[in-house]
DNA sequence: ACCTCCTATGAAAACGTTTACGTTCCGCGC
DNA sequence: GCGCGGAACGTAAACGTTTTCATAGGAGGT
């Protein structure tokens, strides 16, 4: 069994009100006494039990983080941002993750219930209904690319729209006019916002007719095979944009494959910026999310919401994207920010 | 305030006790009370304080991750795994990392305390007197690749000996005489013994004295640089052998850059696996840990010793690697399993 | 009809904290 | 000398559970 805060207090002569005013540095004590309840604190080793403290604290200095998957590196470097801001702040992490169905989820959240101060949510299965079946009223809660506006909960998302437009633009200044755009998954909120920027653009250059989008599951695979798809397409794309770098990597394979030469007869740009997309070859240009910037900025908002929680949620944020151009595309290395 | 389990018996004309029996389902409750009390908990949206459970219960269905860093793929597989494995036993993953210096890791260590019924433990500052120091001696601790042995602690390491052995054997056995080995941080034990599989490889070789280390710190910069060093060594190296990919590849960029061929001028080997390393040019030849494995096989062990905390700790668990056989040393695509 | 035993239920203790409220003691002003 | 206020400290309640123990009541055997 583990000392508690009673063996410090019978050890150092004094009752448990005092160890407890004493170590948190409530006041009320002597400066000798707490001396000497510090000394035998550490010569007991005491460490307070979490748990009991929190009961009666109604703080567990912990957030909660729900998310689909861990797979790949837009949930680790998510994870590393979180992370970081959590530790600057004393907070500690919960994680949850790799939930197939909804249920799962809400048996992940019902689990969180008590052992967290706020909860950083991303998931698929995350919409309003869901929420309010699930979440407790009172439970700060920060919604992450979830695409839902609520007045109950706070939110941040990546402008998917406005990143998909500028590569459609870029590309386009760039003289191609036949761009194709690969798709993800159809359920995907960000994926109707990519191709919602792509068609956008699109139409804004007068070339609203040439939109043609081929369907992918984010997979390389999928990708390699919207490549093979469109190569066969007559007249020839010049261009092809897919809604992730995983899908864009699987293009270019299909590309070189066929002795197509990138970018010189197709460009290939890619959405994320993940590591990887530096060093295939030819390097993508792609659109860069900073993630980690965007859970840094997630957990900000968390704790700011469980420092106050009485204040107006602000408005939802948006985080942005920036182009970065590589050889994938023609012209030489540069990052462009967007505002 | 949120409804607790009085609530629950106030509304549905039964003591806490029997609320507590029915929910948790342990008998002596009748069929009909139970129904009825499971209604008005659903009703009234009833979740258990876990803080409040796990004080009395001393479970909290959680386990603590002390890691050094989140950065990189290494952790996002470790963690994943991690996460896989707790997650199929219904337990929650509280993750705490990138704590410059031991201090800092004690805190963390600390805050565990109460919070989880056991520990994955990876850390730099992870000795033997730090453990003694800061942990409680009850809480079942698992250590990742901290090569410490100890009588209180389970611990699982990566096989790198073994890799690094392998992997001068497969080049010696392509014909490579003059192989340079690119070192990652000293302090790192990991590279300690990948040196050590090295050395020991050359040496039944009987080409002891042809060992040739350079100074690495695991960046693709440092890559870079031992790459140009290694070109510039008299008599030239046919082979380089870093000790993980991210240097590899760094080391490929200098090469390139120097219009010296891969594979057929310098073979070019890893050590990781990285997702990455499929995808440069050429794809790179490397040892394969298998990371999400080893995360499972640490929670695995894990849930064992919190199970039957008095069982004997079974001895240190090794983690296999293996050999990928990529372009950059010649050969096709292949994995060779090692036991 | 009575004793026994078992089952359903409730009362209350316990877990380890924090904190509101008392109590004691001392110094000080009248 | 006496009341008063404040500082230091202790007592005990409270947090929300689980679990032990007691109790009541009913079934069944004699």
């Amino acid at each position: 069994m583990s000392v508690t805060i009673k063996d410090v207090a019978r050890m150092a002569n004094v009752s448990v009100a005092s160890v407890s005013r004493a170590l948190n540095g409530h006041g009320g004590v002597t400066a000798e006494t707490q001396k000497r309840i510090r000394e035998v604190a550490t010569r007991l080793r005491y460490v307070p039990h979490n748990a009991a403290r929190s009961l009666i604290t109604r703080r567990t200095q912990t957030i909660g983080a729900l998310l689909p998957d861990l797979h790949g590196a837009f949930f680790s470097e998510l994870i590393r941002g979180i992370d970081l801001a959590a530790r600057s702040r004393g907070l500690y992490l919960l994680v949850s993750s790799s939930h197939g169905d909804a249920t799962e989820a809400a048996i992940a959240l019902r689990a969180m219930q008590g052992r967290v101060d706020g909860l950083l949510v991303m998931s698929p299965h995350a919409d309003e209904a869901f929420l309010d079946e699930n979440l407790p009223v009172v439970l700060p809660t920060v919604l992450i690319n979830s695409h839902v506006r609520s007045e109950r909960h706070a939110s941040l998302d990546v402008d998917d729209f406005g990143g998909a437009h500028a590569m459609t633009e870029h590309l386009l200044g760039l003289g191609r006019k036949r761009i194709v755009f690969i798709a993800g998954p159809e359920v995907n909120h960000d994926v109707q916002e990519r191709i919602r920027g792509y068609r956008d653009a699109l139409a804004a250059a007068g070339l609203g007719e040439r939109a043609a989008i081929l369907q992918g599951d984010f997979t390389e695979e999928s990708g390699y095979h919207a490549g093979k798809q469109a190569l066969a397409m007559v007249p020839r794309p010049d261009a092809i944009f897919a809604a992730n770098d995983m899908m864009a990597i699987g293009c270019l394979s299909a590309l070189a494959e066929a002795k197509v030469r990138t970018p010189d007869d197709i460009a290939v740009a890619g959405f994320d910026d993940i590591p990887m997309a530096r060093y295939v070859s030819p390097p993508l240009t792609t659109v860069r999310i900073r993630i980690a910037e965007l859970g840094e900025a997630a957990l900000q908002r968390l704790a700011a919401m469980i420092e106050a929680p009485d204040d107006a949620a602000p408005e939802p944020h948006v985080v942005s994207t920036e182009i970065v151009v590589r050889a994938s595309c023609g012209g030489g290395d540069t990052v462009r920010r967007r505002a």
